[in-house]
RNA sequence: GGACGUGUAGCUCAGCGGGAGAGCACCUCGUUGACAUCGAGGGGGUCACAGGUUCAAUCCCUGUCACGUCCACCA
């Protein structure tokens, strides 16, 4: 006999690790079998667990154990990313933490292997939390980013790409991190809104006829300027164009120069150009053949190219002696406090400074045009689709793609220098020597963006370069699943790699999942406090209380705002089928080794088995497509209001009963449902399902194996009875309309009534006849018996063409029973003249459906004999008054 | 400025051309055994607003308002 309930602490360890060590996890071996393969979206080495990984990887694992329980080779391949500037981080303030010295005084090589000793002491947290979730993912092909291998590939992509002319060295002005000191790509930039200011300076003319106003929020970049602009057509500026300005401080003369860029309602319609320091100016520093000069070091402090007074000073306070030496000079014309977005580096924080530097760059623009035309013709399809559109809109602005990084942990660029500076890529050091003649050289310092290696994921982790067994088998693969967050980042990426170096999407299919948010939908930050932890979760309610939750709110919606009380009922959910587990295996329901559905003779079992095919059908398809709040809410309302609340109790009366043959078969069709319920619900719910798969084999015949590996359900349309289910049907809406009176009515619980039914037709009789022992007991009446017109002082209610009265003499409260019967009949007539309308208008005759027409014909019949019914219980009801 | 999305019951959301739905919350009633982590019943909505298309609009189109997200912009 079951414990009274699941205890997933000890369970849920206990099943994993009998899966993991059945090797269940690995795809089948079976040759016949079609192939479906999933790559994780790789979590950052230095990761751990957050509802987002919860979310994300709980609708990997419900998609890979159906698709293995349907017999695919089933391939969930699982690894980390070696997350460059996020683990150099961790690292850097363990070893400060520690009172050790420094990255930079304890070198590059000591430093690297200081981080991988890290990587082996706590780089496999997040992979255990994995664990803890239930993901059933193929630990034996585990990977990593900057392993050999995915590094090989890494190196191989790099010198194909070069060779071809896709990746380029270029000296431009880059987003630069002053915190970390290394370029970082667009992507990686975010916008911030802060206090700002325009400060209005006065530039005077070489010649002492005059000044020329210009604006700016960074002050200190003036220290940089090596022109001023004005727009060809403003008139106010016609005559200065050619003519110079000193700069103030600095004393350099500078040209005012005409270019469109200045706008002419902005300001004074003169700008400052500061091409080394402003994305916008150094195009028109080029256009005008402008000096660039940088005042900046990596630091973000004034270099030697400024005046010595700054020198040495970081930028922001540059800024403040800049202003008070204009405003010394009387040259500062004016301040406007604004607000204004700022770029700041998404993992440091700090503002971000465009600066003049050599970094190595992909040429995404021609890699995008193949990657484009995959989803266009659906080779690559997003789910909900109109994510496309994001994908697209990025794809058809991509600009050149930054990849080199200052840092040190990662892949390092596979280019040596010569004395000279020629530039040999190659994919080993020897090879480069080679090419270079046998010179000595020397290695590109940088390392590669991390989301570089993680390009190439859906096919390095299989092998490529070689042509693995793995490989062939399982690329393209078939989902990803992911955040709308790195559409742009990974995404896109692999899609433009993937094309480029296989010739083939990586996966046809992107399933998008939602933003977990909180229960007011707020973000989850540290900050706020308002993060939920889903191991804590896991801990408290169960993971398959967890999981069940994040697979039921992933529908189309783009946020799930999640509350802990959602986990909590489907936590009893788990609890449900548990002790329907536990009530069946106390009524003798044992499974029947060759049991079949289709020889079911009891009509209940045939409904129930009717209602169990179309839950698979609904299921199936929705699991197929990805529907995920569709699966959890058909085996929701299958489990807990068709099984349980119905089936069960109208079971109980012939699970009690003495007719023996009807009795056992109804045990053996209790058991069997039960199974379909288990196979059914173990994608979303693994845990209890698998517990109970195995407790139930204890009092049964033994199982083959576990039901993570069992087969996936599918059943023939016979299994579904129309006359089965017009039958339950009946007697669930006759009892539904008795308990409904009673309470309406107040009649006390114990009290049993007695029925009468009127206007039967033969079929009816039939079937109150066949289930009277069922309505009495579930209704909680004192007979059921036919008649030819309901008594003076019963309750009526109409169920299907018949007229049902309740004998509820003493309990009875007349006006309120007249009120009812009136309010029923108003709906009634209200639904009739709404039809009526309908029917009478020649347009909608004419126009509408056929079937339209005949639906509507027979809601007006069925109106109109409820109507007449209610309305003769009325009148009796007015002659007893 | 551009793009995408969302406004349906107190809350979270499903539905999406022909009778307004679910879960939770709320109210009433019910514990001698599958489950109180439960059972039975019930109340509650001009489907954001305004136009249009249609025989018919919560659903399609246009506009307005509100909210959210992403991208671009830092004179």
């Amino acid at each position: 006999m079951l414990d009274k309930n699941f205890d997933p602490r000890t369970a849920e360890p206990r099943l994993y690790q009998a899966w993991e060590e059945s090797g269940a996890f690995a795809p089948t071996d079976n040759p016949d079998a079609e192939p479906f393969s999933i790559v994780i979206p790789p979590p950052n080495v230095t990761g751990s667990l957050h509802i987002g990984h919860a979310l994300n990887n709980t609708l990997q694992d419900v998609l890979i154990r159906f698709q293995r329980m349907r017999g695919k080779a089933a391939l969930w391949l699982p690894g980390t990313d070696h997350a460059g500037i996020a683990t150099q981080m961790v690292v850097e303030r363990q070893l400060s933490d520690a009172g050790n010295m420094g990255r930079r005084d304890m070198g590059r090589d000591a430093f690297v292997a200081k981080v991988w000793e890290w990587k082996a002491t706590s780089g496999g947290t997040i992979v255990n939390q994995l664990r803890r979730l239930g993901a059933s993912c193929d630990w034996s092909r585990e990977r990593f980013t900057l392993d050999e291998g995915l590094s090989a590939a890494v190196r191989k992509v790099f010198v194909q790409l070069h060779r071809e002319g896709l990746i380029y060295r270029d000296k431009r002005l880059v987003n630069w991190d002053p915190h970390f000191q290394t370029a970082i790509s667009d992507l990686e930039v975010e916008q911030k809104e802060v206090d700002g200011a325009y400060w209005h300076f006065a530039y005077p003319l070489e010649d002492g006829s005059g000044e020329i106003v210009v604006a700016t929020t960074r002050p200190e970049t003036m220290l940089g300027d090596t022109a001023v602009a004005v727009h060809p057509d403003d008139e106010r500026y016609k005559d200065l164009v050619g003519k110079k300005v000193r700069l103030p401080i600095v004393g350099r003369l500078i040209p005012i120069v005409a270019d469109e860029y200045a706008d002419p309602e902005k300001g004074s319609g003169a700008v400052k150009i500061t091409p080394a320091h402003d994305f916008n100016d150094f195009q028109v520093g080029k256009r005008h053949g402008l000096e660039a000069i940088n005042i900046l070091d990596a630091f973000g402090k004034i270099s030697e190219n400024a005046p010595a007074q700054f020198q040495g000073h970081d930028r922001f306070v540059a800024r403040k002696m800049v202003i008070e030496q204009f405003e010394a000079l009387d040259l500062l014309r004016g301040i406007e406090k604004t607000r204004h977005q700022v770029p700041h580096g998404d993992r440091s924080g700090v503002v971000i400074e465009p600066w003049l530097t050599d970094q190595w760059y992909v040429d995404a623009e021609t890699l995008a045009k193949p990657a484009i035309a995959a989803v266009e013709d659906g080779r690559t399809v997003f789910e909900p689709r109109n994510w496309d559109k994001t994908y697209f809109e990025w794809m058809r602005n991509i600009q050149p793609w930054c990849i080199s990084r200052q840092l040190w942990w990662g892949h390092r660029i596979p280019a040596w220098y010569d004395e000279d500076g020629n530039i040999y890529v190659e994919e080993t050091e020897a090879a480069a020597i080679a090419a270079a003649g046998g010179k000595a050289l020397k290695q590109d310092e940088d390392v590669l963006d991390t989301w570089f290696s993680s390009g190439l994921w859906a096919f390095s982790t299989l092998g490529w370069p070689e042509q693995t067994e793995d490989l062939k088998r399982f690329y393209p693969t078939h989902t990803l699943v992911t955040g709308f967050d790195i559409i742009f980042f990974w995404v896109a990426r692999m899609m433009m790699m993937g094309l480029h170096f296989t010739g083939e999407v990586p996966f046809q299919r992107v399933v998008i999942n939602a933003l977990v948010r909180d229960e007011k939908g707020q973000k989850m930050s540290k900050s706020k406090g308002n993060v939920m932890d889903p191991l804590l979760l896991i801990n408290k309610y169960g993971c398959d209380a967890v999981r069940f939750t994040l697979t039921a709110m992933s529908g189309q919606a783009r946020d799930i705002k999640l509350a802990e009380q959602r986990i909590e009922g489907y936590r009893n959910f788990g609890t449900k089928l548990w002790n329907a587990t536990r009530f069946a295996q106390m009524n003798g329901c044992v499974r029947v080794e060759g049991f079949d559905p289709a020889t079911a003779t009891q009509t209940l079992s045939k409904w129930i088995r009717g209602e169990t095919a179309k839950t698979a059908a609904v299921v199936t398809r929705a699991l197929e497509d990805c529907a995920y709040d569709e699966v959890a809410g058909g085996l929701y309302r299958f489990i807990w209001n068709v099984f349980c609340d119905w089936y069960l109790e109208l079971a109980k009366p012939i699970l009690n009963g003495s007719d023996e043959a009807a009795k056992s078969e109804v045990q053996a069709m209790t058991a069997w449902v039960l199974d379909q319920c288990l196979l059914m619900l173990h994608p979303v719910m693994p845990f209890i399902t698998e517990e109970l798969w195995q407790k139930t084999a204890e009092e049964g015949p033994a199982r083959d194996g576990f039901l993570m590996t069992a087969s996936w359900p599918a059943y023939p349309d016979s299994f579904i009875d129309p006359a089965a289910e017009g039958e339950i049907g009946w007697v669930v809406d006759l009892v539904t309309e008795v308990r409904s009176l009673r309470a309406e009515m107040n009649v006390p619980p114990g009290a049993r009534l007695p029925l009468t039914l009127s206007g039967a037709s033969p079929e009816a009789a039939a079937r109150l006849e066949r289930h009277r022992d069922l309505i009495l007991t579930l209704a909680r009446l004192d007979s059921a018996v036919l008649a030819e017109a309901p008594a003076p002082g019963t309750a009526p209610f109409v169920i299907g063409e018949a007229t049902g009265a309740l004998t509820v003499a003493g309990f009875i409260d007349l006006a309120a029973e007249k009120a009812r019967l009136a309010k029923d009949i108003a709906g009634h007539i209200a639904d009739m003249e709404r039809v009526n309308r309908k029917l009478g208008n020649p347009d909608f005759m004419a126009k509408a459906k056929e079937e339209v027409i005949a639906e509507n014909r027979a809601k007006l019949a069925d109106a109109e004999a409820a109507k007449t019914k209610l309305e003769a219980a009325l009148k009796r009801l007015e002659t007893v008054g």
